[in-house]
RNA sequence: GCCCCGGUGGCGAAAUUGGUAGACGCACAGGACUUAAAAUCCUGGGAUACGAUAAUAUCGGUCGUGCCGGUUCAAGUCCGGCCCGGGGCACCA
C-alpha cells in the first residue's frame, strides 16, 4: 500500500530529469534542414528566435528565462501545429563586458567565456526549452567569425567601409573608441565611464547610406510602435534647405550655407550662427574682433564636449564683426559663433530667426539682436499663440515680399525653389544618423581580414585565407596609449605575402558584429564552404517571430537590420528585413524594501505582517516597492532554486502566470504555490493510486459537459497565442480543472489527450509523462493541436442582466434562441414594480447579454 | 523640455467591437479531516457610522478602475484637461 502511494504521487523533479535526458537522447527537437534525410518540403517552416545571451557571470535569473519560456511555448505549439520550427539558441561572446569580466575577475576571456557558456547551457536546459542544440553558435570560435570576417569583407568590397580619421568617442577607463550609439550623454553605455572626442583613424560603415532604406523598411515591419519610432528618432530624417549666405566683404569668395528646416522663415533671419569649429571662422574674423573670437575659441576648446552639453539651457556667443548677405533681401546680415551650433550636423551653420525658434530666441535676448516676426498663427489660433514673441508652429507668413499670405507649408516649397533659381541653395535632406565606427582598440572581439602594405594603402585579404584567427595573448589588457593590444603582438602583425611585407589591421571588431547576422548562420551552422546556403536561405528565408528586450531598440536591431539590407542588395538574404515580427518581453523586477529614510533594507531582513512590512532585527516598520534585481539588494532569484525547490514546470507556469510578456511585473516566489498546486491536482484528476490513468471506456451523460470545458478553456489559450498573454492561458487551464473537478466525471481518452495536449507547450515534462501513460510510442510534442469545435462553445440558455437606467436590477436565465419582442416583454414584467406608473423613453437590447430600459425620472 | 507606455482589491492580474468590473491565483480569515503538524478539502472577501431585519450576520441602497469634466441608454474601455510612475530622446537648426 505505501509503495502504491509513493509511485501515484506527483514528483515533478523525477518526471522533468527523465524527459530531458530522454530529449537531448533522442534529439526529440533537431530540426532538419533542407538537404537532409527527413526534410519535409511540405511542412511549413516557422523561425522563432530569442535575441542570444552574452554569456555573462552571474548567470541566468529568472527575469531572462521568461522570454525564453514564452518563445519556446510558442515553437513547441508551432511544432504540433504541424510546423517545422527553427528555435536556436547561442552565444553573443566577443566584447566589451566579456573582456571586462576577464580583467575583473584576472582570467582570461576565453576561459571566462567558457566557463560561463557552459553554465548558461546548463540552466536554459534545466529550463526544459526546446532548442535544437545541434544549431548552437558562438561568436568567439574561428568557425564562426571566419564567416563575420567574410560578411565583413563582402561589405567592404562594396565599398561600404572606409578608413578616416575623425573626432571620434574615446573611454579612458575602457580605453577604446565607442560608436555614437554607444555614449549617452558623454557616458560610455556600458560602465558609465565618462568618455571624450578624440581625433583618431578609426574603420567605419557607411550606414548612412542606408539611412533612407532602414527608415522605409520600418513601415511593413510588425514590430512594437515604440521601437519603430526610437529607430526612427535616431535616423533622424528632415526636410530642409540648404541656404547660402554670401560673404559682405568682397575679398573673400566663399559663401556660408546654412541648413534650415523652416525656410519659411527666411525673411526673419537677423543674424548668421557658426560653430566654433566652423571653418571659415578665422578667415572671416576681422581684426578688430579677432583678440574677442579668438579668447572666444580657447575657452570653447577648454570645455569638452560634455561640458557643453551640460550647459544645455546657458550657451556662450560671439560677435564676429563679419557679415553676409540675405540671398532674397540683399540685406547685411552679422555673423555670429555660439556653442549651440553643432560642427557635426548639417552645414555647421545656421540662420538665427530670434521670432520663431526658440534656441534663436536666447540668443537674442543675449546678444540684443532684433526680432523679426514673419510667421502669424492661422486664423482660430489661441490668443496667447498671436501674443507670443517667440511662436514656433507653423502658420501664415507676414513681410515676406511675395511669399507674404501663403502658409508655412507652400511658402517653404516656393522660397526653396526660388533660392534654387537664383543659385543661392537648394531643397536638401540632413539625418542624425552618423556613420557607424566599427573599430575597438580591444582583445576580444574578430580580428578585421584587413592588410596594410608599407605605404600604408589597405588590402582586402583573400576569402580562402579566412578565418584571420585572434592570436592567443597571456596580456590581453588595453594598452594606455590608445593602440590596440593585438599591436603587441609582433609576429601576428607582420606578414609576408607574395614576397612583399604588409602589417595587419590590429583593432578588432565590436561586438555587435557577431550578433548582426547570427540568425541567418542558425540556418546551416555547420556550413563549412558558405555562412549559410541558398536552399537553407530560400527556405527559411526570415525569422518569423524575434523576443528580447527592449534595450537593444537601436544599437543591435539597427545594426543588423543595416547588414541585412546590404546583403540583401549583394543578392545574399532573400529579403530586405531580417525580423518580421518582434516583440519585447518585460522585465521581470523585484520587490524591495526601504525604511523610514528611504535607505534600503534586504529582503531577508523583512518580514510580512497584516499587509505591512517590519524589520526583522527592530521591528521597524518598512516600506515596499518594486525596483530591478540587484545583488545588493539581495533580491536576485535564480531559477536554479526555484526549479530545484518547485519543479520546471511549475517554474514555467509561473513565469508566465505572472502576467502579460510584453509587462514588466515583479516576481514573488510565494506565487508560484499556485501553479504547483495545479500540476499536483491535474495529476491527480488523471491518475489513479495505482498509477495508471483514470479512464472512461464509455461516454456518459456529463460527456457533453466535460466537451464544453476542454473547448472553453481551449479558446483562451488559442487566443492568448495572439498578445502573448500567457497568463490568461494557465488561468484557463486552472479553470477547467475547477470545472471539471465540479463536474465529477470521469473522462474518455480521446478527452484525457486533449487536455494533456493543450497543456503541453505550457508545461511539457508532466505532459510527455502522462503521453506516455496514454500508450503513445510517439513523442507528444509531435502530436497534433487539438481543433476548436464552435458546437461546444454554445449553450442553450444565458443569464440576461436587467438594467433599468443602466444599472443593474435583476438577472434571469433564459434560452439563447429567444427573440427579441420576447426578451423585451420578460424584461418589462420582471422590473414590472420599479416600472410602474414610470414613462418608459427607451428599450435596449445587446443580444444574448443584456436589456437595459430607459424611464423618465 | 519633447516623445512613447502605464495607473483596476492587501498583492500579481482578468475583462471581443463601449454592454454583468475584479476571472484565475497569491496572501489573509473561518471551518472540516488529524493526537498534532504538513498536505488536502469546504467557505468568505472592493468600499460604505446609508436603510431594513432575527444586527460582528442577512437583504437592499449608494459609491467604486489615478483626479476633474464631457459624449452615450450604457465608459476600465471613447474625447478634452490635469496628477503620478516607468522608458526613450535631449542644443539636431
Amino acid at each position: 500500500m505505501l509503495v502504491f502511494l509513493l509511485m501515484s504521487k506527483y514528483e515533478p523533479r523525477k518526471i522533468e530529469a527523465k524527459w530531458q535526458s530522454l530529449w537531448e537522447k533522442n534529439k526529440t527537437y533537431r530540426c532538419p534542414n533542407p538537404g537532409d534525410a527527413d526534410f519535409d518540403s511540405k511542412k511549413k517552416s516557422y523561425y522563432v528566435l530569442d535575441m542570444f545571451p552574452y554569456p555573462s557571470g552571474s548567470g541566468l535569473h529568472v527575469g531572462h528565462a521568461s522570454g525564453y519560456i514564452g518563445t519556446d511555448i510558442v515553437a513547441r505549439k508551432k511544432r504540433m501545429e504541424g510546423c517545422n520550427v527553427l528555435h536556436p539558441m547561442g552565444w553573443d561572446a566577443f566584447g566589451l563586458p566579456a573582456e571586462q569580466y576577464a580583467i575583473q575577475t584576472n582570467q582570461h576571456p576565453r576561459k571566462t567565456t567558457d566557463i560561463n557558456t557552459e553554465n548558461f547551457r546548463r540552466q536554459l536546459k534545466l529550463i526544459g526549452l526546446s532548442y535544437d542544440w545541434s544549431r548552437e553558435v558562438d561568436t568567439s570560435d574561428p568557425k564562426y567569425y571566419q564567416w563575420t570576417q567574410w560578411i565583413f569583407l563582402q561589405l567592404y568590397k562594396k565599398g561600404l567601409v572606409y578608413r578616416k580619421e575623425m573626432p571620434v568617442w574615446w573611454c579612458e577607463e575602457l580605453k577604446t573608441v565607442l560608436a555614437n550609439e554607444e555614449v549617452i550623454n558623454g557616458r560610455s553605455e556600458r560602465g558609465n565611464y565618462i568618455c571624450e572626442r578624440r581625433p583618431l583613424t578609426q574603420w567605419v560603415f557607411r550606414i548612412t547610406e542606408y539611412a533612407d532604406k532602414l527608415l522605409a523598411g520600418l513601415k511593413d515591419l510588425d514590430w512594437p510602435d515604440s521601437v519603430k519610432k526610437m529607430q526612427e528618432d535616431w535616423i533622424g530624417k528632415s526636410l530642409g534647405a540648404e541656404i547660402d549666405f554670401a560673404l559682405a566683404d568682397a575679398g573673400l569668395s566663399e559663401k556660408i550655407t546654412v541648413f534650415s528646416t523652416r525656410p519659411d522663415t527666411l525673411f526673419g533671419v537677423v543674424a548668421v550662427v557658426l560653430a566654433p569649429e566652423h571653418p571659415l571662422v578665422q578667415k572671416i574674423t576681422p581684426k578688430s574682433h579677432q583678440a574677442k573670437v579668438e579668447a572666444f575659441l580657447a575657452e570653447m576648446k577648454s570645455r569638452s564636449e560634455r561640458d557643453r552639453k551640460a550647459e544645455a539651457d546657458d550657451f556662450s556667443a560671439c560677435e564676429t564683426g563679419a557679415f553676409c548677405i540675405h540671398p532674397l533681401t540683399g540685406e547685411k546680415v552679422p555673423i555670429y559663433l555660439a556653442s549651440y551650433v553643432l560642427a557635426d550636423y548639417g552645414s555647421g551653420a545656421v540662420m538665427a530667426v530670434p521670432s520663431h525658434d526658440e534656441r534663436d530666441f536666447l540668443l537674442a535676448k543675449k546678444t540684443g539682436l532684433p526680432l523679426k516676426k514673419v510667421i502669424i498663427p492661422v486664423a482660430g489660433g489661441s490668443v496667447a499663440e498671436a501674443s507670443q514673441d517667440c511662436f514656433t508652429k507653423d502658420g501664415v507668413l507676414m513681410s515676406s515680399d511675395e511669399f507674404t499670405g501663403q502658409d508655412s507649408a507652400t511658402a517653404r516649397a516656393n522660397i526653396t525653389n526660388t533660392i534654387e533659381k537664383k543659385n543661392h541653395g537648394r531643397a536638401k535632406i540632413t539625418y542624425k544618423i552618423r556613420d557607424w565606427i566599427f573599430s575597438r582598440q580591444r582583445y576580444w572581439g574578430e580580428p578585421f581580414p584587413l592588410l596594410l602594405d608599407e605605404a600604408g594603402k589597405v588590402q582586402a585579404m583573400d576569402e580562402s585565407e579566412l578565418p584571420v584567427e585572434l592570436p592567443h595573448m597571456e596580456d590581453f589588457k588595453p594598452s594606455t596609449d590608445g593602440s590596440s593590444p593585438l599591436a603587441r603582438d609582433k609576429n601576428w602583425v607582420h606578414i609576408q605575402k607574395n614576397g612583399k611585407n604588409y602589417f595587419r589591421v590590429t583593432d578588432t571588431m565590436p561586438g555587435w558584429a557577431g550578433s548582426c547576422w547570427y540568425y541567418l548562420r542558425f540556418m546551416d551552422p555547420g556550413n563549412k564552404i558558405k555562412p549559410f546556403s541558398s536552399e537553407a536561405m530560400n527556405y527559411w528565408r526570415q525569422v518569423d517571430l524575434y523576443v528580447g528586450g527592449a534595450s537593444h531598440a537601436v544599437m543591435h536591431l539597427l545594426y543588423a537590420r543595416f547588414w541585412h539590407r546590404a546583403l540583401f542588395d549583394l543578392g545574399l538574404v532573400s529579403d530586405p528585413e531580417p525580423f518580421k515580427r518582434l516583440f519585447n518581453q518585460g522585465m521581470v523586477t523585484a520587490f524591495a524594501f526601504k525604511d523610514s529614510t528611504g535607505r534600503l533594507v534586504p529582503s531577508d531582513e523583512v518580514t510580512a505582517k497584516e499587509n505591512a512590512f517590519y524589520r526583522l532585527s527592530n521591528g521597524e516598520k518598512v516600506e515596499r516597492f518594486i525596483t530591478k534585481m540587484a545583488k545588493s539588494l539581495r533580491n536576485v532569484v535564480n531559477p536554479d532554486d526555484v526549479i530545484a525547490e518547485k519543479g520546471c514546470d511549475a517554474f514555467r507556469l509561473y513565469s508566465m502566470f505572472m502576467g502579460p510578456l510584453d509587462l514588466d511585473k515583479p516576481w514573488a516566489t510565494e506565487g508560484i504555490t499556485g501553479c504547483e498546486k495545479f500540476l499536483r491536482k491535474f495529476w491527480i484528476y488523471l491518475v489513479g493510486e495505482d498509477d495508471s490513468l483514470k479512464i472512461s471506456s464509455t461516454s456518459g451523460p456529463e460527456n457533453e459537459k466535460i466537451w464544453k470545458a476542454l473547448h472553453k478553456a481551449l479558446k483562451r489559450i488559442d487566443d492568448s497565442f495572439t498578445n502573448f498573454n500567457f497568463n490568461t492561458a494557465v488561468a484557463a487551464m486552472m479553470e477547467s480543472l475547477n470545472d471539471l473537478h465540479e463536474i465529477k466525471a470521469t473522462m474518455t481518452k480521446e478527452q484525457v489527450e486533449m487536455y494533456v495536449k493543450m497543456l503541453s507547450p505550457l508545461a511539457p515534462h508532466v505532459c510527455a509523462e502522462l503521453w506516455e501513460k496514454l500508450g503513445h510510442k510517439e513523442s507528444i510534442d509531435y502530436s497534433s493541436w487539438p481543433q476548436l469545435e464552435d458546437k461546444y462553445l454554445k449553450d442553450s440558455d444565458f443569464e440576461l442582466v436587467l438594467q433599468v437606467n443602466g444599472k443593474i436590477r435583476k438577472r434571469v436565465q433564459v434560452a439563447v434562441d429567444i427573440s427579441e419582442p420576447d426578451v423585451l416583454n420578460l424584461a418589462e414584467k420582471e422590473l414590472s414594480d420599479m416600472l410602474a406608473g414610470k414613462d418608459v423613453v427607451k428599450k435596449i437590447y445587446v443580444k444574448q447579454k443584456l436589456v437595459n430600459i430607459v424611464i423618465k425620472a
